[in-house]
DNA sequence: CTGAAAGCGCTAACAT
DNA sequence: ATGTTAGCGCTTTCAG
């Protein structure tokens, strides 16, 4: 015999009261008397009774679920965000669907619809960049979003990053500030806004006012992979640089040990300075000089602009930047 | 005026079909003419019809999501068993709910109790230990459970491993044969019988097959976290130990870091072994030895048996166990 | 403070 | 091959 579950109406029926009481009691409505409640409570107990979300998503239309794309979650910077929302999510008694997209723009899109078919009340998207596609169909649907560590130049939903121009900008400076001449800037696609745009244009800036020549030949592009960084190191020798900005620490990681695995001495021959602040820049031989962007902290804050979002609630301002910082450590001297 | 959401009632009515019909074409049951099958798509399209999930999932009893507990997403031994989960999940059509219960007894609880009010339709579990109350709990509900990573001396759900015990006893005896008699056996609690059971015991296996005496001042416990293996390094290196096999890697990172910078050369005057060959492996100066465990792979085939218990199929043994191996760097000689 | 009743949008027998 | 009709378990007016 299959084990029946109970339902709202079993509870109901158990309490001698209406299946709207025990809803009321459920919901923490306090037009409820405390007789009444308690009694309704026993029988919760006795019964074993547990409400049924799906459920009572299709009768409220909320599912108090949120729709979570992210690139690559085994990716650390990714994870870092991913664990600051979900901590916040609980704290709002939301829960989130995780969805990988490997930065796939067809497999992004597909996702998202995915979760939009299972009514997310919200969606918090990470990723390199935003197509055309995936924006047509976040305005398509009326369905709350929030960028976390991600650019929207057109900002029509919300997002939380950091100030991605200056921190390179300064980032750059510090490496000019040492005398260096032949800054390397090794970033991901350059495709990708974040790196095309506001960091490369920070990194020129910087160089600018330090009246350096702008040279092509110091920019490479190259996935983020600690491999890629690895192979990466001999070209970056051939390219004379002596310093480098790099936009991901699994990379920069990668760069300083091929560097080194090449006998080149970080800092004194090469100095290094990385973006994330992961926990990688500590594991490191030198450490890592880092910007540091306070992912945890970003990702947490999109969840919480995210419930306002959703809530409805007024926000002054859905373009958010956090502050950040260089952490000096030993790849710079 | 608020945007009205479009039903298959909808679709039906322009169709001038049932709605019997439409949920036929939607769920591709083959039961429908060409015909009629063409022209409800055309309505669909047109009328551009979403499915609506949740109501699918009350009317049908089946969510086609499946919760997936893990202590800490931003650990990238977890992040890499969870990215062989949604990839397979994907595959099979699910998507997962992801909730962290940072290894805490009391919210491991709270959490599923939270997914099985969703309506999941398995859980994927991954956690240091499996505590009397949450395997009470699995036990209370008919959904499917799988272990992932984790060992559950009860056998009662299933799960998805390598060897534990023949791995450490490997890795020990690798560090015998290398001739030291002073070997760690660094870990995190005992109490995980993960720990304390499998791998411990496999690591004394080794020491009598070697005919090395125990001593209870080589076993370390501690956090599984960078920082704590770099200050462990002092007591190890007092302790007289002259290796160590070492039960996670941002442990092993911290604790040959740790070493290093005490002057202590690896692996000339020590060897290590670590035990999950994450990417830290690689990043690490020098490169880590390590016992291979296929995280990926654990993850997905967790996944795949969840799949296969949440159709009732027959599987012949749902405790997994997969093949293991060493990997052999420059942290052994 | 409590109850009655109408859905939410879809699936799944059961007919035809 | 297609339609009819009950629900799935809960929330939410609307009455009283």
């Amino acid at each position: 015999m299959e084990k029946q579950t109970i339902t709202i109406y079993d509870v109901a029926r158990e309490a001698n009261v209406s299946m709207a009481t025990v809803s009321r009691v459920v919901n923490g409505n306090p037009n409820v008397k405390p007789a009444t409640r308690k009694k309704v409570l026993e029988v919760i107990d006795r019964l074993d009774y547990r409400p049924n979300a799906v459920a009572r998503g299709l009768a409220s239309k909320k599912t108090t679920t949120v729709g979570v794309i992210i690139p690559d979650v085994s990716n650390i910077y990714f994870s870092s965000l991913a664990r600051g929302i979900d901590d916040v999510a609980t704290m709002y008694k939301y829960n989130i669907i995780l969805a990988n997209s490997d930065g796939n723009d067809e497999k992004e899109v597909n996702v998202l619809n995915n979760l939009l078919a299972k009514q997310v009340d919200g969606i918090i998207f990470m990723g390199h960049h935003i197509t055309d596609s995936i924006r047509a169909e976040f305005s398509r649907s009326k369905t709350p979003v929030v960028l976390a560590g991600s650019i929207d130049p057109d900002k029509q939903v919300g997002s939380v990053n950091i100030d991605y121009h200056a921190a390179s900008k300064e980032a750059t400076a510090v490496l000019a500030e040492n005398g260096h001449d032949k800054i390397a800037f090794i970033s991901g696609a350059l495709v990708d806004p974040i790196n095309g745009q506001n960091r490369l244009t920070g990194y020129k800036k910087a160089l600018k006012e330090a009246k350096i020549t702008f040279t092509e030949g110091l920019v490479f592009e190259t996935p983020y992979e600690y491999k890629a960084g690895e192979k990466l190191a001999e070209r970056i020798i051939n390219s004379g640089a002596t310093a480098a900005y790099i936009v991901d620490d699994e990379l920069a990681v990668g760069i300083m040990n091929g560097l080194q695995d090449k006998g080149v001495k970080v800092p004194e021959e090469f100095e290094i300075i990385t973006s994330n602040n992961t926990v990688l820049t500590d594991m490191a031989r030198p450490r890592l000089t880092s910007i540091s962007q306070p992912l945890y902290d970003m990702g947490a804050v999109s969840m919480r602009l995210l419930t306002k979002l959703m809530n409805k609630e007024d926000v002054e301002e859905k373009t958010i930047v956090l502050p950040h910082n260089i952490v000096k450590r030993g790849s710079t001297k």
